[in-house]
Formats: C-alpha cells, structure tokens, sequence
DNA sequence: TTGGCGCATTTGTATGATGATTGACGACGC
DNA sequence: GCGTCGTCAATCATCATACAAATGCGCCAA
C-alpha cells in the first residue's frame, strides 16, 4: 500500500506550518517567513519546504508570489472540510463553539444522508450499517474499538447514500467526529438512549423508511449535543 | 496581491494531471506516469512535476510511496469540496447525475444557511445581501454580471451564518454554482419566479424570519431544478 | 510632488546526485 | 514441492546549486 500521505519530513513541515497557522500564530495577511528562513527553521532543503508551502497552497490556506513571500490568505478561502485541516484545527484545541459550528453541519447533513440512505441502500450497505452497529453495541470493555464501530456506522450511512459528496464529507469530518465521540466519556456510562437511537436508525435505514430515519438522526444528534454539553441552537422540530 | 494559485507551470501540470484523474482516464487504483515520464510528457523539470504531485496529495487524489509509484486512491478519499477539484469535475464533463448530486447537497445546506443567516444576520450582513439582490435585480443586459450578483448573493448568506463551515461551503462549490447558473440560460428569460424567490429569501433574512427563509430557498432550490430539467428527488415539503 | 526607472529580494524553475523504502524475484533450506 | 529469507532494482524523497522571472521599494529626476 503506498503510503498516502506522501513522504515523511514534508509532511511533518507542511504540518507544522499548518498548525501554527490555524493556530492563529501567523494572522491572516500576514506573510510566512522566507524560503531561506523556513529552510533554517526546520533545517531541510528548500524542495522540502517548497512542497509543504504547495500542500498549503491546494488547502487553500497560503498563497505566494515573487516579492510578497508566502502569505496566510482569509480564512474564507480555507478548505475548512479538508481532513488534514480539521485535524490541525483540532490539535490547536477546540472549544465550544467550533464544535457548536460542527453540530450545527452535522444537523444539516446526517438526517438527511439517513433519509437517502434509507431510500437507496442495497442489502450490502443495509448489512454493513448493522454490522457496524452490532460492534458497537457489543459488551465489552474496548472503548476505541466501540468509537471505531460508531464512526464507522455513521460513515456506512454516507456511503450508502450513493452521492459522493456525502461520503466526502464523511472522510472531511472523520477525525472531528472521532474527537467529539471520544469526548463523550462513554466508557463505562455510554448512554443507553444513543445507542436505541443507533438501533432505531438502523432498523429504519433497513426498512427503507427515510422519514424515521432522518428523524432517529436529529434525535441522536440532539442527545449527542446534550451528552456534550452543548446548547441547542436548533429549534427542536419534535416540538412541533 | 499574491498570485492566489501560486505558480504558473506548477499549477497546469497539476491542473492537467487532475483533469486526467477526475476524468477517469486513470482510474482508481491505476499509477500514475513516473516523475521521468511526466517531465518528459510535460517537458517540465521534476521539481515542478513533484510540487504538481503535491497539490494533488493534498486533495487526496493520489498518494505515493517507492516503488509502488504515485497512484490514484478510491474516490472516498478525494475531498470532493475543493474547489480545484470541483472545477477540474465540471471541465471534464458534468451529467446530470452530478448535478443531481449536487442539487441534494445543497438541499441540505442552503436552506438551512437561509434560517442561521436570519437569525443572527447583523445589519452589515442584511445590507450586503440586500446590495447583491439588488445587483441581480437590476436591469440591463450584462448576463455575466448578474449571474456573477446571483452568486455573490448566495455567498453573503453563507457568510452571515457565522459559521466557517458554511463559508467554506459556499466557496467550495462557488463554481459549481456558477456553471449551474450559467446553464440556466437566464439572459433574457431569467424566470420571473426565480427573482421573486430571491427577493422573498433577502427580505425573510432581512425580517430575521428563519422559517420563511428557509421555506423560500427550499422553493428556489426546486425551481431552479425545473429550469435545469431535473428530476425532484426530494420530496416536496411544500405539499405537505 | 509626482512620475518613471532600476535594483534587490523573493519566489519559480531547472538540473544532477544521493539516500531510503519497498515490491518482486530468485535462492536456499525444510 | 513449498515456504521463508535475502538480494536487487525501481521509484520516490531529499538535498544542493544555479539561474530566470516577477515585483515591491526606493531613488532619482523633471
């Protein structure tokens, strides 16, 4: 298997660069420092760091010029849902409100991802949805192997969608949603009520009923949001 | 200002190989020409062929490794919202499947940007809106420069949901946006409904009616799916 | 004051060389 | 005959150097 990221010390620069930057350590509009500087720095040749730069540049997040240097460019022409990106965001630390921010994606895309899914998922992707809920919901003390089954469920949602867009937005946001399962401390106290919601999705996903199955969703994000600690910004339509 | 997409040659090797990819005439799974090849074919040197290479790493086109040659990865790892990405997609053909595709993403975003942008829109962000329907409304012949308001319009509801991610969204998928309204052939016969539902969005947002904003891009949405001659996958809620 | 011009700095591109990794193939032992 | 292990070669990863092009800044002159 080749190895997807690519090579090793550009990747380690292109991260490090990336983190400083999300980190806010270099403003937007402000200029990196030079080729000759960043060589220095990080004590490798310049091909080293002009790749990193290049990696930097198809997120969205540098753009460079003779004589103006390497600038950080807006935050509006970042690639927020590029997993590398999301990643570093993360490492930067997360509060409140960027993980607000994710909900508030999460919201817009799961319920419905569950109503396509539940609409067009073949007897393959139903089976792989409960397989993977099935190794959640099986006992056992391994925690990240049960997180692991919970990411996987949400993404088998995605890809049974058949649009690539969700799926895409599965892989964008797969180390954010790992981070807010983790964050859930559901070790010993994982909530009964998720995982019937996980359950009822899945039996709805397998019945192809899309309507209980986008609203199974927004239920368990709502509960998800509630574990975390979160308001709710969303008007709770099960009010209505 | 700094050249936005960075070099000239780098950037067309690397927009040519990712036409190619995207185009599916070197499918997944399949490597890529070896450095030595590309600069020949390109007639490049194998610095700007490997920064080239780099950029498409960082969508997750390709990933590369010795030996095995850099080769292109399975679709689920393409960040299917970069913008490069989305325009090498359109360039290489786009049918009405991935337009479909594209409809029901933004079935899931646009209407929901719609209820955040008038809930929490401050008066700079209401104006901005407001200008760019009033450019869009404006009479004239300039077709170009009305599809280019059209868009703008989108964007700065996007941008008054105060959430990065849906700012990335809009500029993600910026040019799919605009060949979509392109194909729409609106010089002289722009759908009077269209404009109506425009109006209708800005002056919700405006009220910091969400419901009705929402309600009133789900409408554009669909209408703007008629002008395109695609089928309504999604179930009209409009009906119920 | 203002206009243009030249220069220095920085990125962009080219070239050649060396090292590191890994897939494939063949040799060897069981 | 079969499996394991070592060698080999292809390919990417990195480095070092050199030159070209572009552009912001300051200087100089009108």
């Amino acid at each position: 298997m080749p190895t997807r990221a690519g090579g090793k010390l550009c990747s380690a620069v292109a991260g490090d660069l990336g983190r400083h930057i999300v980190a806010g350590r270099i403003g937007p509009g402000e200029a990196l420092p030079t080729e000759a500087a960043l060589c220095a720095q990080f004590e490798v040749s310049r091909t080293t760091v002009r790749e990193a730069v290049k990696r930097l540049q198809g997120k969205g997040l540098v753009g460079s010029g003779p004589r103006s240097g390497t600038r950080v460019l807006a935050t509006r022409h970042w690639n927020q849902f590029d997993a590398e990106l999301l990643g570093w965001r993360m490492q930067s630390g997360w509060d409140a409100t960027q993980l607000d921010q994710l909900y508030e994606i999460r919201d817009c895309f799961e319920p419905r991802a569950c109503e396509l899914a539940a609409m067009r998922a073949n007897a393959a992707q139903k089976a792989r949805v409960r397989a993977h809920f099935d190794a959640m919901a099986a006992p056992g003390p391994d925690t990240e192997r049960r997180i692991a089954a919970d990411l996987e469920f949400h993404l088998a949602i995605f890809a049974a969608t058949g649009n690539d867009f969700f799926v895409s937005l599965g892989s964008a946001i797969r180390t954010a949603l790992h981070l807010s399962f983790s964050l859930s401390q559901r070790s010993a106290a994982f909530p009964r009520r998720e995982l019937r919601l996980h359950e009822d999705i899945c039996t709805a996903v397998e019945r192809g009923d899309g309507v209980a199955a986008a609203q199974n969703m927004r239920r368990l994000l709502d509960a998800s949001r509630h574990t975390l600690g979160l308001a709710l910004r969303r008007q709770p339509e099960s009010a209505a």
